[in-house]
DNA sequence: ATAAATTACTAAATCGTTTTAGTTTATCTT
DNA sequence: AAGATAAACTAAAACGATTTAGTAATTTAT
């Protein structure tokens, strides 16, 4: 086991609070002392206890990370951004998974606060619709940065993605590429992204003065492969012409070329597919799928960059004060549009 | 701010000790002071501060895990194991990565002892060659329980795939389906795994009564697609002609299947390919890649209930004392090896 | 009726730190 | 030389729980 603190006075004939001092750095302690203790504690491999060290300072260094789906790379690529950043300062992470689903992520909470995180970084479930847990986390002094889905009349601090500008580009892109009946599988009513990037799209049609058609616009609720691949069928089958088709995400669109394929359609020659995201699997596939990037993977690092700034303005102002970050897209073309037009 | 035992007592007229009692169902507290008791601290939402219960129990009911590549699905799917048993059990995860580094992950373990978890779950790092460290969990009386890469020498709990039997599998599978000039893309030579893999597939062959040939086997270090795709160019030209391959993972098996595409060598007709590991992707590329299923999930969830039925031992007998689980693996046959013989 | 046993509590120590308020010794003023 | 200042510590309380040992009050046994 490990020594405390108290072991160390005692091999050295100080007293704890001289230990202590001298591990802070505190200015009454004199410099030799503090060589002493140093090297002394380097020699025997000495850590302070955390648990213990919180039970005074109220810092735990600990920050909870909570994600709505775990199979789903850009929330991995999100937690990567997220662990470097914190690994460079220091800080543990804890992790949550709540399945998409708002009872899960409200225990979670209340788990991460029992467990005094020093903040909480999480993008909601599909189905949150309530934020009072995420009101509680503000009352308790714990700093809370939303990223992706968030929920827009929280006061806290935010990282998301320009969707709209994201769908506007995507759709633009099928444009330039000559496609003129272009559909929209879009997200499900709810979270705020699949608005916008629905937005953009028909923005982007009537910028190219493109008449928008209701009935090309088909929902995807769940965003899985399959319900692309339900949709495409139920689009074809309605008998609606299309040669452009941009998705909410690129599960769906690889769901959708699926269906294509099946039936002989050429993407891109007869139908081009942009989805979204930027999922690894779109570069594997065939074709490769065009997507717009969301920068998973620098939307975690200013999360985490977000909760480092909180953190440092709680600690002298005693204050949270918060601030929003919106992340650039970028459209990656590939063989799923790359009809020569 | 919630309140703390000393509140609750003095509101219910109790001492501090009393009230503790009956949250943890002493026998010397009577049934009705603990029926207030409860329904008071219902009210009130009161939580105890686990860091406080650690200092005097040196539990925290919290487990670290280490995991060496998060853009891996194969480690994601076991994180989702261990999760969600961890959920059920209420415990707490800390979750580290190691970046197949093995400073990280030295660092990570002191960390995660710092923080006192009651065990670490973990693969190993690909260039992790010293267990010191390993020791040292050990030697803190902290359960460690190593999954997938691991080291046989250190007297823990471990989770791990009959690799060399899914190599035979894999192998035989190409057998079947007429190969006999079969190459395998083997992994370096450091971890377990990918000695036994390619244990499997002589055992196969020779099993089959197929010569066995040096020079169809060639090493992939990293296991990237783009190692896939160069090994397989270099065995193209070197002339060896060959008519299946057996990839240490998925990921080297996509390379060379895009190699070969572009080659016009036609997947499954000319040459058969199966990776390995069951990793998502490979359901979506065209054609769908054949595997073996490693069963990352299920493996998570073991890692799991070793840790748990580890803690219970050491609770009541104060020592540790570890059990290995061998995992199953299960061939899937998809269209990369879908040839009529 | 009195001693013994049981019931239902409380006091206080403890876990390992940090930090406030002293305290001692040495040094500086004047 | 006496008081003020500074330097370098120490004692002890505090954080929020748990737990051991002890103590009243009540019940049981003889």
């Amino acid at each position: 086991m490990r020594p405390s603190i108290k072991q160390i006075a005692s091999a050295l004939n100080l007293s704890t609070a001289a230990v202590s001092k001298a591990l802070n750095d505190y200015p009454d302690i004199s410099l030799a002392t503090k060589k002493i203790v140093r090297s002394y504690v380097k020699k025997v491999g000495y850590k302070a206890n955390i648990q213990a060290t919180y039970l005074r300072t109220q810092k735990t260094k600990t920050i909870g990370v909570i994600l709505p789906d775990l199979r789903n790379l850009f929330f991995l690529e999100i937690l990567e951004g997220i662990m470097s950043q914190a690994n460079k300062n220091n800080y543990t992470v804890i992790l949550g998974h709540s399945k998409e689903s708002e009872a899960k992520e409200k225990k979670l909470i209340y788990q991460f606060l029992q467990q005094k995180v020093d903040g909480i970084l999480m993008s909601l479930a599909q189905d949150t619709s309530k934020f009072d847990h995420l009101k509680d986390v503000i009352e308790n002094k714990t700093i809370l940065v939303l990223f992706d889905k968030l929920a827009r009349t929280i006061n806290c601090s935010k990282v998301f993605v320009d969707d709209k500008k994201g769908g506007f580009k995507a759709t633009r892109h099928l444009i330039k590429k000559g496609c003129t009946k272009i559909a929209h599988f879009r997200g499900d009513l709810n979270p705020q992204n699949s608005i916008d990037r629905y937005l953009g799209y028909r923005e982007a049609l009537s910028f190219h003065e493109i008449k928008f058609d209701p009935n090309k616009v088909l929902i995807s609720r769940k965003g899985s492969i399959r319900e692309g691949y339900l949709l495409a069928k139920k689009l074809y089958e309605s008998g609606i012409k299309i040669d452009g088709l941009f998705c909410v995400t690129d599960m769906v669109a690889l769901g959708a070329i699926r269906f294509f394929k099946e039936r002989k359609i050429n993407v891109p020659n007869d139908i081009c597919v942009i989805g979204f995201s930027k999922t690894m699997v779109g570069n594997f596939v065939n074709p490769s799928l065009s997507t717009v990037d969301q920068k998973a993977s620098k939307m975690g690092k200013m999360a985490m960059k977000l909760f480092l700034s909180e953190e440092k303005i709680l600690k002298t102002e005693k204050r949270l004060e918060n601030q929003s970050f919106q992340l650039k897209t970028k459209l990656i073309k590939r063989e799923s549009t790359s009809k020569v037009s």
